[in-house]
DNA sequence: ATTTAAATATGACGCCCATCATGTTCTTGG
DNA sequence: CCAAGAACATGATGGGCGTCATATTTAAAT
């Protein structure tokens, strides 16, 4: 992980369209002042679960993914951020340890913000933590709707609506069948006799390891249940 | 559903201890004057998915039940708020309309707080806000381990989990083997067998219908996987 | 360039647990 | 108080999909 503090300045940082946090050219403008901006490479660690949160991560450019560590071995994908995502909030408001480990899926770049700061922020303009509360509602809302996706589709309905939901969110990114399978709750193994069968019916064009959606549609339909 | 809007006063209210939104005197004196109280009788709804959030609902007494109903006619328990509880925020902070059903599970008294008013109690009371923001987090948190145990843990495993949980939270509340296999996302059939056979290893006594703990030890070694 | 590990791909096996069916026992409201 | 509907209880059945094994291809590392 390298620092690099003065090169990037949040006047140009185009992620800042997407990110809870800069939510007003008054609130950007005290982050320029506060943060760090650290880089990564893919497969590093940023954080690990059991850490003690000091601050949080905006992520400028490139992909990171919050992944749990089961005892079985077993990795889970809460969360998957691009730019503009924040990782470390949960805990860090929570007031608890880390519960999941953050780490870089592809070269990336984050902007540390030191917790003490943060707490500025939020104390000095409540429209800002307002709207951050609105993006943590609705992250409790994807993961309260991937419980019960859990339970009421089958494998091969999650992997759709996982592979929809990658390409919308994370454009043109290629992603290995076990990444799908760790998001979409499942295996990797199910994942790939899944894509071969939505290749057989035309749905999807796997060249090489990018997934090519051919028929939205009915990619969509077979997405749901019943 | 019924108002009484005068004689409860925050004063007396002794759910305040356990809610996130009454962090101090302060912000209760606030309260007290803009809540409307509201009663339910067992089995009431409070509200409805789709329906739009005016204001949120802090359970005063009683017990409340949020839950989804699938395309397929089950129903998921959410999650379950007793004294200090608050309905209905994640969609309101969200901008969402409501994406579950609040039903009253015994007779409850909510009090209900609109939410102009509680922007302005959040827009002058920073501290409240982030007290508010560390609720919502462990929401998430208990969401996003639930996601996992559903993958990670077998049914009897998390039937273990859920009447620890239940029994802990909601001590000598009477819950159907429906009510515990909606909670814990199985059904009511594997929710009987696996009591049985907990009552069977002498973990667990079946008075009537509650259910009476009898080697916690036991029971929270058969929660956990391997 | 060559080695080594990781990712892709397929087949076989098995078992957990949802589903359906059927009967009994509560309990609740008219 | 009695009837109707929940809730409780148990058995039988079957299929979805996780697991393991193995072979091939791709990617990365030195």
């Amino acid at each position: 992980m390298s620092i690099s503090a003065k090169k990037d300045s949040c006047l140009t940082c185009e992620a800042k369209q997407h990110s809870a946090l800069c939510s007003s050219p008054e609130v950007v403008r005290v982050i320029d002042k506060v943060k760090v901006v650290c880089n990564y490479k893919a497969g590093q660690i940023i954080f690990q679960q059991g850490q003690d949160p000091l601050g949080l991560f905006a992520v400028q450019s490139g992909l990171v993914k919050l992944e749990v560590n089961s005892m079985d071995g077993h990795a889970h994908t809460l969360r998957i951020l691009g730019p503009g995502g924040i990782a470390g909030y949960r805990s860090l408001f929570a007031r608890e340890t880390y519960k999941a480990n953050a780490i870089a899926i592809e070269d990336t770049s984050l902007c540390y913000i030191p917790k003490t700061e943060l707490f500025q922020i939020f104390a000095q303009h409540p429209e800002a933590t307002l709207n951050f509360m609105q993006s943590i509602c609705k992250d409790l809302g994807s993961a309260e709707e991937k419980w019960v996706a859990q339970m009421d589709k089958e494998a091969s309905e999650r992997i759709a609506e996982a592979i929809l939901f990658l390409q919308d969110h994370f454009n043109d990114q290629k992603w290995t069948r076990k990444e799908i399978a760790q998001w979409a709750g499942t295996t990797p193994e199910t994942v790939m006799r899944t894509l071969a069968q939505f290749e057989k019916e035309g749905l999807i064009d796997q060249a090489g390891r990018k997934i090519i959606i051919l028929n939205r549609p009915g990619i969509q339909s077979r997405s749901t249940h019943l």
